[in-house]
DNA sequence: CTGAAAGCGCTAACAG
DNA sequence: CTGTTAGCGCTTTCAG
């Protein structure tokens, strides 16, 4: 068996006819006898077939593939996610390509361009908060459909793909001052993660509107789990009577478990805690978190979905779509009296 | 500005030059004036040229590519090998495509068709022990270089990167005889997975040549935390003086931790469990996992290593690395006295 | 050193 | 319904 070299040509000579007859057989178009197009596919297949997409791509201008750009994809959001986009663009016969930028702005653009060589038909990016304008103007000019994962400035003509972080934020107040907690703090991210700076807003307003409460605190840093680590070391140097905290994502929350346990604290006991992702591991860390669920699979999918979408149809307008979430009440919480 | 259309063809025109003049000076080859080509890229950058490399792939037949083709990226073992995969695949200018298998036979198959379409340049994939007979011979014959993540049968004509499987399994064994442990069973996956069976047998190895031990148990079920929890519930029910228990992967470790407590016993205190991969998680858990660690992002590095080194060179022989591993010391075990 | 010509494998009008 | 004719954008002999 030849080694994947059959090209139509090849097929058109042994089938008999023009290789653009054999073309249309193929692509089961109109304006082919089916005793031809029969003989085509038989041909095909028993010779191994397989069109060369770079060719087709060539001409036809879609390489029915898309880029997947993002930070890390060791960042489980982002696992997740990529296993959504996946699935939802294999299922549309398309290609996923994957790149790490680190939010390094350079990495960014060599990968962007880099895709817009390979002329993907669309980008997944999760943010564009970290370059700079004129990088962020070029891309947008480059006319490949983007979709984001992070709010954007306004007027920006990506379309988005995000959770309801203010209201999930508002989730997380809502339950702790129905627990009882009055004196509340947030561990959140650097400003300008506009992710994370919704989820504390929504807790923010939220607590304002239980009235009862006292402004909680809100302590900045890395949203990671060192950050966390640190951020509740600090905490807990001058708690105040705090009793409960919100950390705007779970790797936050993991950090701040293992500060408490440094400091002999233990949690829920000394003080409840509450996260924001429901990563796989919330459920198996110790004491298991509760936390508020993103659906990070669908937000894959929805994020190709558009893309896909937008590749048809040229100049199409931005999409936004904002998912749903939902708390997820385990053990590291407890009822004030 | 031009969306992205700028041509070769254009560059030329407004250079006054020929293509294939412009071209050779964009590739930096030999046989132009350097005054002409300093002319050539001033107008290419001037212009925001961006080579396609759809065509330039159909003429040369590199697409600058390679294929991930993987049971799921969710698998923290594939997320962090992706990671060093891809990290190793852009700084030789290629990219990573990623598809996820389940392993599903038919679906690997249809991703490995469809990266062979887009005439990707190597692939690399987990294992191939679950597909038939002819579906791997006809991999082998695309001619396109392979490698493995997972040991095949013998005479496979692939390449393979691994962890030394065995090596660590004795480790695992070593350390809890030293610990005085005698009486031991370990948690192992179906059957046929050669990187799980040789773990396995490693540490029944081990235990052998340490001679005043008893055989360890060994069970057998899915290598998830699910099946983790379920082969350790099993265990419990007749623990028969066993009191150190090896698993094979961190997942199924996972599974036993939990099982253990819903049994209301206490790692390491009734039980010492060591784990194998040192997965982020394993630092995480309680207690913290004593766990052989692989070195995950070198693997994948090293796999597009080959694969770049192969598509280079017609016909060349498979290669086979194997990576070292080193037991990583937590709390998961404790000294018989 | 540079231009002309050919062609990678495929699709897309346009005739016949 | 089918074959002819043109390329897609680029690289690569091969002359000049």
């Amino acid at each position: 068996m030849a080694t994947i070299r059959v090209t139509l040509s090849e097929i058109a000579r042994v089938a008999g006819v023009d290789v653009s007859t054999a073309s249309r057989a193929l692509n089961a178009r109109y304006g082919v006898r089916k005793e031809v197009r029969d003989r085509v596919l038989g041909v095909a297949s028993r010779l191994g077939y397989r069109p060369n997409l770079l060719a087709r791509g060539l001409i036809t201008g879609r390489s029915q593939t898309i880029g997947l750009l993002i930070s890390d994809i060791r960042n489980p959001f982002f696992t997740d996610l990529a296993r959504g986009a996946e699935d939802a663009a294999s299922a549309a016969g398309y290609d996923l390509v994957l790149c790490n930028s680190d939010l390094d702005p350079d990495k960014h653009m060599k990968y962007f361009w880099s895709l817009m060589a390979k002329r993907v038909e669309g980008v997944i990016m999760n943010s564009v908060a970290f370059l700079n304008r004129e990088d962020v103007r070029q891309m947008a000019e480059s006319g490949t459909p983007i979709v984001l994962l992070n709010r954007p400035p306004a007027r920006s003509p990506f379309s988005t793909v995000l959770s309801d972080n203010v209201g999930g934020g508002a989730l997380a107040a809502e339950y702790l001052v129905r627990l009882g907690h009055r004196r509340m703090a947030v561990l959140a991210g650097p400003r300008g993660q506009t992710n994370l700076d919704d989820r504390a807003a929504g807790f923010l307003r939220a607590v304002q509107a239980a009235r009862n409460c006292a402004e909680p605190l809100v302590l900045r840093g890395i949203y990671s789990a060192t950050g966390g680590h640190a951020m509740m070391h600090k905490l807990i140097g001058s708690l105040n009577g705090i009793t409960a905290v919100f950390a705007t994502n779970d790797a936050i929350a993991f950090g701040a478990i293992r500060a408490a346990l440094d400091a002999g604290l233990h949690i829920p006991e000394d003080i409840s805690l509450v996260g924001f992702d429901d990563v796989e591991m919330a459920a198996i860390v110790h004491p298991p978190l509760t936390t508020v669920r993103q659906f990070r699979y669908e937000l894959g999918a929805a994020a190709v979905e558009i893309l896909i979408r937008q590749a048809g149809s040229k100049g199409a307008l931005p999409e936004h779509r904002k998912f749903g979430v939902e708390l997820v009440e385990r053990m590291s919480c407890r009822a004030i009296d």
